[in-house]
DNA sequence: AAAGTTCATGCAACCAAGTTGCAAAGTTAC
DNA sequence: GTAACTTTGCAACTTGGTTGCATGAACTTT
């Protein structure tokens, strides 16, 4: 069921201000991940200051999540409303070398790895990079 | 069979001047993965931007690898001999939290993952973040 | 051997992304 | 309405990485 931003936001305690109900929606809007200037872009009005304390908000409170593709720029989606950001909530995900958009792959979980004896896991991230559907003719 | 260093070099087709040397020696020193940064603390004369142009001789050239762990500087290792950084070449690494290295998990290669349909991919990387074995008391 | 060519190195300056400090504006509590 | 707290905006800074360019070393050609 689709929630609505002020709940997205409640749910999370998040204070639901008009900027961030702004920045909700750009990210409810987004079919790829978004970086902190790409976000920008979006915005005539807003500093670049207060979008990165925004996104910092929301990710501490796991509305959304951060994926550092390898490009230099990180990118942000929003969580499942189930995501608690655990390593059984998360996900692979794609970078396409041709568009260079971020995927959220939710149905693909990251599978499991053995680690050597007496190595502790606390998180784990997968990216893959090749080329998206949108590109592959 | 241990190569000597100007073997190494010749092998992946790098000139083997003074200041390479000096780098490869460090970086067969290391057991674990270097950044620039770091490297640059071993040497008092050596420049920043050599070093760097250095290590990106020696990753063109699939002497070494680089290693985004995600603490926003790269890290580098040294490849094996036969690595030509193809797919199946890639392991794991992992970042451990309390001590900050990274290591090359050379041993666990990436499990594969399926891709949803048209996802077409080029390369991967798998990065866990725990407490290695060294700090795990 | 001298001159030309290529490549490596060093210094300075630049760049992009992210981050901090602080004051002004807005919101909530009493 | 005033005080306390939170959010926002501007400026300035930090870090890691990168480029431009001049000097210097090392091979190549004649
Ligand atoms: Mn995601
Ligand atoms: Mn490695
Ligand atoms: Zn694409
Ligand atoms: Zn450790």
């Amino acid at each position: 069921m689709a929630q609505n931003p002020d709940n997205l936001l409640n749910n999370r305690n998040i204070k639901p201000t008009a900027m961030r109900e702004l920045v909700l929606k750009v990210l409810t809007e987004q079919t790829t991940a978004i970086s902190l200037a790409e976000l920008e872009h979006k915005f005539h009005k807003a500093d670049k200051v207060t979008l990165f304390r925004t996104l910092k908000t929301f990710e501490e409170n796991k509305l959304i999540h951060s994926i550092d593709d390898g490009t230099g720029s990180v990118k942000y989606a929003l969580c499942t409303e189930s995501c608690q950001c655990n390593p059984d909530d998360l996900h692979v995900h794609f970078f396409c070398t041709l568009c260079h958009h971020t995927f959220c792959l939710n149905d693909i979980p990251i599978p499991s790895v053995n680690l050597p004896v007496h190595f502790n896991l606390e998180s784990i991230s997968m990216v893959v990079k090749g080329i998206c559907s949108n590109c592959k003719k």
